[in-house]
DNA sequence: CCATTATTAGAGAGCAGTCTCCAATACAAA
DNA sequence: TTTGTATTGGAGACTGCTCTCTAATAATGG
């Protein structure tokens, strides 16, 4: 019925994932993009509304990949602290393994222009970070955590400590070393409520 | 024998900070200093010789402040190991106390375009950097860490894990709550060598 | 083979941002 | 007062980016 694409969606964020991963949001221009896939900017255009739809893509695909991986260690058999360590392993492992997508998610998706996005892109982020947050609080009631410093505590464990252990090598185009794995188990050791 | 200057550099500065922690990076642009500033274009150029060049003052000035007063912890007096938990409790302590600042740090100078900097912006940032190292390093050495493993498990607790801990409350622009310092300091217990 | 339609293709309008240039200005020194 | 000079002030050239518009194209269903 109609003229098959030549261009997939997935092509033209993978232009504007790698653009973004070497030269940072500011690199990741509908030009750039449109020259580094080979497509002329109609083309584009015809994919995306605009630049902020395109960016907002780009995020939730690459947050996406990672929670599903994240979500699936969580959700994982076993005692809760085990699952807790692994999860902080976790984050680095995949940070190894992925430089450039966790150099994307170092930005935050304010750096991407989140306050332009399309609404259902805001509601897709919005309920992608609400189930991984969810299923955090539920692994830190499991272990024990019932005051709020304690929660905030299993966060940082599970969280915000391994993707600072992992930064400065993403900013610096590093690879992360193996022994930052190690680090965030015994981090999170240190900031869990005692077994 | 001239006139005196109207507008001083701190003061252009102050404006591209500002500008810098609210809207990051792209939201410095030479237009938008001028106009927070009250500055016509003309006296911007005229104390800095293009964006690059003033990117880079706005960002040593404030790695600078944050140096300081880190290395006054690192070369205080007494143990090493009260000093390392203390350097890293700092560092928290100081994203809380300049939230702003904090923001821009948060950034490499890569996102602020750093590859553009006039040379001896590029020579300030490397010795500036350099030696908040050696700093940390010549502590390292007086905790006992002999290998490149314990050395770099140093640099985590000092640097890297406290950073990390505050980023999400300087990306969200929320408070950094107060027990992200004991995060720190119970995180660098379980990274330096055993006492 | 024709009609329909999603897609490609690229030219170019419009805009925001950087930077240049030159005249006007205000002060210090002689 | 006069001269010299660092600075202000702003107009506008130039560039790069976003986005629009229209025509061409290639497949499918009748």
């Amino acid at each position: 019925m109609a003229r098959p694409p030549r261009y997939s969606t997935d092509q033209l964020l993978d232009a504007a994932a790698a653009l973004a991963g070497t030269g940072g949001p500011a690199a990741v221009t509908m030009t750039a993009v449109a020259k580094s896939a080979g497509v002329p900017s109609g083309s584009l255009y015809h994919r995306f509304p605009g630049r902020p739809a395109l960016l907002a893509e780009m995020w939730l695909r690459t947050l996406g990949r990672f929670h599903v991986s994240y979500t699936d260690v969580l959700a994982g058999p076993g005692e809760p602290r085990p699952l807790a360590l692994a999860a902080a392993r976790h984050v680095v492992e995949w940070s190894r393994e992925h430089p450039q997508a966790a150099r994307i998610l170092r930005y935050g998706a304010a750096d991407f222009g989140k306050e332009s996005w399309p609404a259902p892109a805001l509601e897709r982020l919005e309920s992608a970070n609400a189930q991984v947050m969810s299923a955090v609080a539920s692994l830190a009631t499991r272990l024990g955590a019932t005051d709020d410093t304690a929660r905030e505590r299993v966060t940082a464990a599970l969280i915000e400590v391994p993707y600072g252990l992992v930064q400065r090598h993403l900013r610096e185009g590093t690879p992360v070393p193996a022994t930052a794995v190690d680090m965030a188990a015994d981090c999170a050791e240190a900031l869990l409520p005692p077994a």
